[in-house]
Formats: structure tokens, sequence, C-alpha cells
DNA sequence: TCACTTATCTAACGATCGGTAGGAAATTAA
DNA sequence: TTAATTTCCTACCGATCGTTAGATAAGTGA
């Protein structure tokens, strides 16, 4: 059988790039010609390789979650919550301030908010960043059952805490708030990490 | 002298309904078609009485922080520290839920990335929120001085952390989180506020 | 060499984008 | 009534949006 003209793009490559304007300039700030300069494409091979816009971002989504936003599953790997959460607030203020990507984390300016057109795609990331913090909640009632944290510990609201402050940190590297900004902004959650109810004396 | 026609819509009304289709929409995500159909006029009228979109978004965000956003300055009156912070972390939890309004912040959602046409409205927003994040710091060192915080206090720290928080909060609020669920997170942040350095005892 | 398959490109599609010309309508002052 | 002023609406502007048709080029298998 034939198998037809090779294509001249490395696909993956291509994806990287294409990640690196929807990062940059979110879903609908990413024109389609925004798209194909920077990857060195033209319309049709990209409409070819990658079916359409919307196709195209959550494969660049995907790759993002593997690639640039590894650091959050190595964490929940951490053998204890205290490991867990300097490994998720520092590898977060490290990864939204990589110089060799743009500013901020995809899962959050991808698509905060968006006209009728990109609200599957809006959809699609509150659903991804509701997925991050149930895997957090998941890992602090391992905790808790491991006796990492006291028995009341209430895995949930720990784990839409330090989501917050995540999600905090990356609306500020959006802005363009340096990395020794955001370690502060660390180790100061940390100070206090986990911050339990006080067990009642009397 | 001639006065001209009078006006039919009423100025403030549909600035307000402007207001929520950027809330709601972000900027880029906002079309000129959204706007006039939610205030009730025709494209000339917007722009006879706006300028442009640009224009319109800023009259629209300086509303929205005399209005919706109003409780920030009130927090920021408020005797101690400790009142500061309950007051913004309960009141921005209220705000950024109420069913009057969409969900979540303008300052944060209005326009986190965009293409390169928005990009001075996203420039202002990361004014907007420095600023907010500087009037915090400025509280704080205030009452370090009058013996509120302790001494060595950082305040541009804390700003920075609290900031953090009710920006997570506003990302939590914009993809659906309850006000319930922002209490707990506020709460979280009120048993080990502030987050201080302890004193070493050597 | 020839059929087959797939990628390449130029050029265009209809729809929507933000923005405006131009004239009719409504008001006030004279 | 008339002139002056301002808002109203219809219709349109050029540019860009995401997407695709259609022809050509480059490879494989027979």
């Amino acid at each position: 059988m034939a198998m037809g003209r090779p294509r001249e793009f490395d696909v993956d490559k291509a994806l990287d790039l294409a990640l690196q304007v929807f990062w940059r300039k979110g879903y609908e700030g990413a024109s389609i010609a925004d798209l194909t300069e920077t990857m060195g494409i033209t319309k049709p091979s990209l409409y070819s390789a990658f079916g359409n816009k919307e196709e195209l971002f959550r494969k660049a989504l995907d790759r993002y979650v593997d690639g640039p936003g590894g650091y959050f599953q190595v964490a929940l790997a951490k053998p204890n919550v205290r490991a867990v959460a300097e490994h998720l607030l520092y590898e977060s203020a490290a990864a939204v301030t990589d110089p060799d990507h743009p500013p901020g984390c995809l899962a959050v300016q991808g698509a905060l908010t968006c006209g009728d057109a990109a609200e599957s795609i809006k959809q699609e990331l509150v659903s991804r960043r509701a997925k991050g913090e149930q895997d957090l909640r998941e890992r602090f009632q391992r905790a808790i059952a491991e006796g990492d944290l006291p028995p009341g510990s209430d895995a949930a609201d720990l784990a839409a805490y330090l989501s917050a402050i995540l999600q905090g940190m990356a609306v500020q590297a959006a802005g363009g708030t340096s990395r020794e900004q955001l370690r502060k902004i660390a180790e100061m959650a940390l100070r206090t990490w986990p911050p339990l109810v006080k067990a009642r004396s009397d």
C-alpha cells in the first residue's frame, strides 16, 4: 500500500510552539495566524495535522500537563504532606516564572473567561483545575489514614486552600511578578502549613 | 443656544450592563454586538456615548472598583490587621459569588491573557491589581508603626500573600466554586493569620 | 512507469470583528 | 418657523476571524 508524501515538520515540535502561543495569549487571544506563524506551517497543514483550533488547544494542554505542568504529579508522590506542599509551592513558583516559557499557568489563564465560542474550552480548564484539587484532596485523605495528618483534618478544605494559593501565584506571575516574590509567598504559606484547627482544651 | 436631541438611554445603567458583559466574558470575549444587545442601544450610540470598546471597558472598570469591588477599600479602613484580613477574605468570598453579578473578579478575569490588540487593557488590570497590593502593603506598614503587627513583620510579603489568596479565590469563583467553599478557604487562611516568623529564642 | 496516498501550497470562503458615514428625528433658542 | 445642535438608526466599511476547496508535489507499492 502507498504511504503518501511524508510530513515536512515535526508534529510534537509544532505542538510545543502552539503551546507557547496559547500560554502567552490564551485560547481566544491566539489567532490561527499567530499559531501558524510561530509553528512555521501553513493553515491547511495545521488543520490537517491537528483538526481545528479547539483540538489543537486540547492537545497542547495535554502536552502542558505532562511537560511544564508535570511538577504537580511529582509533588503528589512525595512521602508526606509537608514535602507535598513544599514541592508544590516552590516548584510552582519556579514553573510559572520559568524564563523558557510564558509566565503563569495555562490551566488558569488559557480561558478564565471567554466568548460563547470558547465556552467548552473554558469548561475543560475548569475540569482540569478541579481534577488537580481532587488529586490533592485524595493525597491528603491518604495522609490522614497514614497518620501524617491529625484525624480531624479536613482534606477537602486543605486542598481548596492550597489550590487557591497556587492559583493566586499563577495570577501574579501572569502579571509579571518575579520568581523571588513568589517564593516569598510560598515560604509564607509554608510557615503555617498545614493550617489546622487547634485542639480544644476543655 | 440649542441643546440638541436628548439621549434616550441612561448612561450609567448602560455602563452597568456593559460591566456585566465584560465581567462574564472578559474584554476579548465580549463583542460589540454582545454589548449593544445587552445595553439595549445601537452601535453608533455606544461609540457616541463611550468612545470605543477600550474606553468603555475602562469606564466599566472604574464603576466596578467603586461598586461591586468597593469592599476592598472598606477593608483597608478597618482598625486592625485582623479586621482587615477578615473583611477582605469574607467580603471577597461573598463578592465573587454574588448571584446578582457574574462570578469572579473583573480585575482578575477581565484580561489575564489576550491578543496583541488588548495588551493595554491587560496592563491596566495588572496595574490595578498591583495598586491593590500596594494599598494593602501600606496598610500593614501602618499597622507595624501602630504596634498592631510585630516590629519585624514584612508588610510587603504579607500583602503579597493575602493578595495571592484573594486572587486564587477569584479564580475558583470564576470556575463556579460555591460561596460556602470559598468561605472555608477564607476561614482556613484566617486560622493562621498573620503568618509571622517565629521569634528566635537563642 | 503508473496508480495510490498523503502532505504541500495558494487562494478563497462566509461570518464576524471593531468602527463609521450619512441622513432622519427630536430637542432648544431665536 | 427656522436654524442649530445632538441623538437616533440603517447600512456599510476594511480587516480579521476560523476554516476549507482544489491543484500540485512527493513519497510508496505494484
